[in-house]
DNA sequence: GTATCGTTTTAAAACGTTTGCAATCCGCTC
DNA sequence: GAGCGGATTGCAAACGTTTTAAAACGATAC
């Protein structure tokens, strides 16, 4: 009864497949009347195109393509759910949809890349967390598959594809204000990673130190390795110790910046009275930890949705110039910083529009 | 240089196609001199087979799917990354890969679904936030393709493969847990959506009560729309009112939990030491929400894994029976339940392993 | 009645793989 | 040296779609 292939959905029509094909494409070239009498039938027969055939002769697949590398138990947040979420929108509004390849704990992230492209199951593909520099870049560059890196490489000599959130003005827009309210002895957690994003936004910060041209501005360092719980620990603590102690801290990211929150608390310091913390993400937890994280915030379901746009373009429009897009965070304000110790407020300030 | 098609491999070796693909799939009836030649060549020319081709004629994709719907800009939250990990994981060790399809926000899922299975991209798929009555599982039953449930129909009159948590037990586990606290006057926050979780569990924690037959056992319940906070504020605000309030209260799920223990904390109330407060599902905010939120948890990541294998079992065997799967949640003990108020400990009773 | 033209339809090839069946080759036996 | 059998290999069809090139069909003009 029901028709499931062209072949059937002819015969029912006592039509060629050619003509049901192109009817069915809107072709204009078919009559207008044979047009509607297909789409008709292929409506009432539940009629879908098989994706098999039509990827093989059409040598597109409609799926664009994200590597998902599993390591260990743990790191699994909100993120993941977000971007995948923002790739969906972007993605099912040109018609594409989203295919997740696993690496599983063996197995190189590369290895699968290229099984995924080269099997024909993705148009394009979406790369997360770029190294300093990233040997996938460089794969899919020089095989010229479609994609769109989230993050950036150090390395400008290879052209591609971006978006990134703007980390290093953020972390000006950071030092600005707690400079504004006071502090002069600066701390920055970051980890030990050769991720791009560490050193953009490190450099955002000293830039705007130097800019500021305060001899009196100091500003200490702890790194650790990402995760490493323990190092990270020790590594806060260290800074944390002694009376000549930042008075405000900037995190890489606010999973390190809750740690922080956590030991200024074991360490009896209150915050904000005795220390300002920013950190950059606004995960879900910041809004919960106390007294509530002021942190950056660039989307990342927004700019996921972006980057599956990019990434349509790429792969339908080749353009020959890369194209690139960089996010500028947003201040999301809540209680974890103030003024410094022992300075007075010259001009009030109120903290704005902190939620959850 | 590179052979990129089966043909173009079978020329440089000087074989016909047929043995080629014969000797790539392992076949015995190839010389085993001549399989391992192929296989050599086929690596350095770094030959992977076309999937679209290799759909058609086996009529197969290797794709599981699952559909993503799109519905406001809030709802987000780490489920959705743990799911689609544990997906991943389950999945990528039988060889198959996991398609998501968008579903935008004018769009049915069902006719997203119905679209997935029968455009061949998908060989079985995924359901989440089963309803008490739910058409997907009754269209994917009445058409013979393969799925796999995460939570239960209400109607037990049709049959399907589905893998749940067992929340009933969990809500009896936290009744039992708070009655030998002394607790004798109950509340449960719930939502008012018709949520198969929602009356299991409620049950389990009424069977409970009647299980112990205390008849001074009070259970006072509030409910409110799933995504209405302000809502869900007021009727948590109405059980909180009063002198004649619950000492302990089991919401749903954390979220409802963590407003709970907002409006405690607004109220004025001390948690644990005037109201008790358990959830369920152990988000990352129940561990940061001062003082911790006890809750169950089943780990998503765990559970959708065993959903994965469990329907590639599906696909490929096509079993007679359903497979069922009833996974019994573990209870993470924080801070936010304790004594009841005017009680005495008898026995004593540490928290037991409370964590991050 | 034939040539021409525009509109509408169709036959057939192609995409890259798997697979049923047939062909080839080789060493053996009688 | 013809026949046989087992071990290898190859031909060709099939999967369902899109697309190139060509055919069929009327109608109009000469």
């Amino acid at each position: 009864m029901r028709a499931r292939t062209l072949k059937q959905l002819a015969g029912h029509l006592d039509l060629s497949i050619t003509t049901v094909s192109r009817a069915l494409a809107g072709h204009s070239q078919i009559a207008r009347a044979t047009r509607e009498r297909v789409a008709r039938a292929a409506h009432e027969h539940g009629y879908v195109p098989n994706t098999a055939a039509r990827m093989l002769v059409s040598g597109r697949s409609g799926f664009a393509g994200l590597v998902l590398p599993i390591r260990g138990p743990n790191l699994v947040d909100s993120f993941l759910g977000e971007f995948v979420t923002g790739l969906g929108e972007g993605l099912v509004q040109r018609g594409n949809d989203l295919i997740l390849a696993t690496a599983p704990e063996g197995q190189l992230e590369i290895d699968v890349l290229k099984h995924l492209v080269q099997s024909g199951r993705a148009d394009g593909v979406v790369l997360t967390r770029i190294a300093e520099a990233d040997e996938r870049v460089s794969f899919l560059a020089a095989r010229g598959v479609p994609f769109v890196a989230h993050g950036r490489m150090l390395d400008a000599g290879i052209a591609y594809n971006w978006l990134d959130t703007d980390g290093a003005h953020a972390f000006g827009v950071a030092f600005d204000m707690l400079y504004e309210l006071g502090h002069r002895h600066f701390g920055l957690v970051t980890i030990s990673e050769p991720m791009t994003f560490r050193h953009l936004r490190q450099d955002g910060l000293a830039e705007a130190i130097t800019r500021r041209g305060d001899p009196s501005v100091r500003l200490d360092v702890a790194t650790a390795p990402r995760f490493d719980r323990g190092a990270r620990i020790q590594a806060v603590g260290r800074m944390l110790a002694g009376s000549d102690r930042p008075t405000a801290i900037v995190a890489l990211f606010d999973e390190l910046a809750l740690t922080v929150m956590e030991e200024a608390a074991r360490a009896g310091l209150s915050i904000p009275r005795d220390l300002s913390v920013i950190g950059f993400d606004n995960i879900v937890a910041a809004a919960y930890a106390p007294p509530g994280l002021t942190t950056f915030e660039a989307s990342i379901r927004q700019c996921a949705r972006e980057i599956a746009e990019m990434l349509v373009t790429v792969i339908e429009e080749r353009p020959a110039e890369p194209l690139t897009r960089l996010i500028r965070p947003t201040l999301t304000a809540r209680a974890s910083h103030g003024l410094a110790p022992g300075s007075r407020k010259l001009k009030p300030q109120a903290n704005q529009g902190g939620s959850r």
